[in-house]
DNA sequence: ACCTCCCTGGCC
DNA sequence: GGCCAGGGAGGT
C-alpha cells in the first residue's frame, strides 16, 4: 500500500517527466477516481493545455502544480499506481486516468480497489481540502520529540492509532507505523499520552530512520506486486520489514514470535517481549 | 473521538 | 461462495 516512501518515490520518478510539459489530453475511464471534485468543476478541462509547474508532497498525497494556481492532488489509497507508459502498450487493467503530455509522454493512474483519488483544486478549493488539513509532513517536517509529547498530550488512544492520525503527523501509513514502533521498542497499545521523553526520543528517531530506509529502497512491494515504481520496478524495502506480516516469525531483536493485533480495525504487528 | 463504509482481488 | 484487507471521509 503506498504510503510516504512509496508517494515520494513516485513523484521523484515522475518529476523529469512532467515538469514543464503541458497537457494535451486527459481520459477518465472512471468518475469514481474525480469524487473528491466539486460539482461542475471540470478535472479534464482543468487540466488540458496547462503547463506543469512543478511537484510536491505532502504526507501522502501528491501534489502537481500547473499553472493559473490550479493544483492537481493524487492520492493513490490502498491500491494506486502511477505509471509511464511505455511506447504502444496497453494500460493494464483498472486503468482509471491516462493523462497524455506535449512530448507524448503518457501518465496513467491505476488503481483496482479505487480508495485513490485524484482531484484538480483552485486555491479557494485546495483551502478547503483534506490536503489542506494534513499534519507535518513525516520526512520533511518531522516533530521533534518535544512537539510529538505536545501533540500526545493527554492523548488516550493507542500511540498506533495516533501514528495513522494524518492530521498529527501526515504520512506514516500502517507498515511503517508498526515498523516505527518495533524500531523504538514501544508498545503500539501504549496510550499517547503516556510516551516519556526518552521513549520519544526513540519514536522520533525510529520514524525518521524508517521512512528514509523504505525511500531508499524505493518503498514497499508486498507479495502481490500491487505496489510498483512509475517506471515497473519493485521497491525492495519488503526484505528489510522487521515486524510488518511477519506474524509467528521470530523478533528479529529478541527472537520472541511476532504477534498481530487489530488496533482500529488496522492489523498490527508487534513483538510482546521487546515492546513492552 | 470513535464507527462505518467504500471497493476489488485473492484466499480459504 | 464468502470473507478479508485497508486510507480516510463523514457521520454521530
Amino acid at each position: 500500500m503506498p504510503e510516504l516512501p512509496e508517494v515520494e518515490t513516485s513523484r521523484r520518478l515522475l518529476d523529469p517527466f512532467v515538469v514543464g510539459r503541458t497537457v494535451v489530453s486527459v481520459e477518465v475511464n472512471r468518475g469514481r477516481v474525480l469524487r473528491r471534485q466539486e460539482r461542475d468543476a471540470d478535472f479534464a478541462g482543468r487540466l488540458t493545455g496547462r503547463r506543469v509547474r512543478g511537484t510536491r508532497r505532502l504526507g501522502k498525497h501528491l501534489m502537481i502544480d500547473l499553472d493559473d494556481d490550479l493544483t492537481w492532488v493524487i492520492h493513490l489509497g490502498m491500491s494506486g499506481r502511477l505509471a509511464i507508459a511505455a511506447d504502444g502498450a496497453e494500460p493494464p487493467p483498472h486503468t482509471h486516468v491516462q493523462i497524455r503530455l506535449d512530448d507524448d509522454t503518457e501518465i496513467w493512474f491505476t488503481d483496482p480497489r479505487t480508495f485513490g483519488y485524484t482531484v484538480a483544486y483552485t486555491p479557494e478549493e485546495f483551502d478547503r481540502s483534506p490536503t489542506s488539513r494534513l499534519g507535518s509532513d513525516a520526512l520533511t517536517d518531522l516533530p521533534d520529540a518535544t512537539r510529538l509529547a505536545s501533540l500526545l498530550e493527554r492523548r488516550t488512544a493507542p500511540i498506533k492509532a495516533l501514528l495513522l492520525d494524518q492530521s498529527l503527523i501526515a504520512g506514516i501509513g500502517n507498515i511503517y507505523a508498526d515498523e516505527a514502533l518495533h524500531g523504538a521498542a514501544i508498545d503500539p497499545f501504549r496510550q499517547g499520552g503516556t510516551l516519556e521523553s526518552g521513549e520519544l526520543d526513540r519514536l522520533v528517531t525510529a520514524i525518521s530512520v524508517t521512512l528514509d530506509m523504505a525511500l531508499a529502497s524505493g518503498g514497499t512491494s508486498l507479495d502481490d506486486l500491487a505496489y510498483l515504481l512509475p517506471d515497473g520496478r519493485t521497491g525492495d524495502y519488503l526484505e528489510r520489514l522487521q515486524v510488518y506480516g511477519r506474524e509467528g516469525e521470530p523478533c528479529l531483536r529478541c527472537g520472541a514470535p511476532v504477534r498481530r493485533s487489530v488496533i482500529r480495525g488496522r492489523s498490527t504487528f508487534w513483538c510482546s517481549e521487546c515492546q513492552s
